[in-house]
DNA sequence: CGGAGCCCCTGTAAGC
DNA sequence: TGCTTACAGGGGCTCC
């Protein structure tokens, strides 16, 4: 499942082979990751040429002469260089020097054309951007979960499940606890794990969980340095207490019950 | 604001 | 073995 990390890798492995090249022609199947669009995508692409590959916060915005395409890759959205292998494509464009798919099984993911200025919904400050204290700040102005409030993309761009319940384990905080309870120090280490955990997932090319691959198709080495995600039972690498899992936000949540205890109420 | 619940979608794993 | 069911979850939506 791409967050940051991955779509960070993404573009990284994109943008080399792709600013400066010219979409010669498009070719769709019907999904919903258009969302009602592929007929002017299809109509729109060919010709312009790509100035800029970005990423905003799990998105992947191209920017084109004159529209800009906005990529989420959801669950299971894959961009892939031919000859990597794609299973279920959705989108392919033939460039100058390269054929990109873009490829999502359950289509959760989306492919979308916006005007060449924006970048779609307006989300909250990149996880691995927002400063210290402005972080602090902002989680003690809110009541909700601290695991929903870093979900949230408006409150804080880029974290998802994997990533949110790593950092929170390495912070020692428990993912229900109120955003405003979460002491100022455990606030400011949360932020120190956090930038920390993305900077070595990005280093490590991502966390290939089950269908993560990057555009060349090479999977991610992150995924067994994980301490919480996915241990439920395990022993905890801290302190030997068995890892549980829980259900937040309809997400698998994941935590040490005696490392990450909620504050007392008195 | 915030939480609960539902939906989308399909491959995989577990259960019978 | 083969079928059925549950589950995975990012994000968008409604409702209270």
């Amino acid at each position: 499942m791409p967050e940051l990390p991955e779509v960070e890798t993404v573009v990284r492995s994109l943008a080399p082979r792709l600013v400066g090249q010219r979409i010669l022609a498009i070719t769709t199947t019907p999904s919903r990751v258009f969302r009602g669009q592929q007929q002017v995508i299809t109509a729109c692409l060919p010709g312009q040429q790509i100035h800029q590959v970005q990423r905003y916060g799990k998105n992947i915005l191209l920017t084109l002469d004159r529209h800009r395409v906005r990529i989420h890759l959801g669950m299971t959205g894959k961009l892939l260089f031919a000859p990597a292998p794609s299973t279920h494509p959705r989108a392919m464009l033939a460039l100058e020097d390269a054929l990109l798919v873009f490829d999502d099984i359950r289509q959760f993911g989306r492919f979308e054309l916006l005007p060449a200025e924006e970048s779609g919904p307006v989300l909250g400050e990149d996880a691995l951007e927002i400063a210290p204290a402005t972080f602090a700040a902002r989680l003690r102005e809110r009541r909700g979960a601290i695991k929903n409030l870093l979900l949230n993309q408006v409150f804080l761009r880029g974290m998802g499940n994997i990533y949110t319940d790593e950092a929170l384990y390495l912070a020692r905080i428990h993912p229900l606890c109120p955003g405003f309870l979460v002491p100022r120090r455990k606030a400011l280490a949360l932020h120190t794990s956090m930038r920390a955990l993305l900077q070595e997932a990005i280093a490590a090319g991502g966390s290939s969980i089950s269908d993560y691959v990057d555009a060349s198709g090479q999977r991610g080495a992150f995924q067994d340095r994980h301490q919480v995600y996915g241990k439920e039972g395990d022993p905890c690498p801290r302190c030997g207490a068995a890892i549980r899992r829980m259900v937040v936000c309809q997400r698998g949540t994941h935590y040490c019950p005696r490392c990450q205890r909620m504050p007392s109420v008195r």
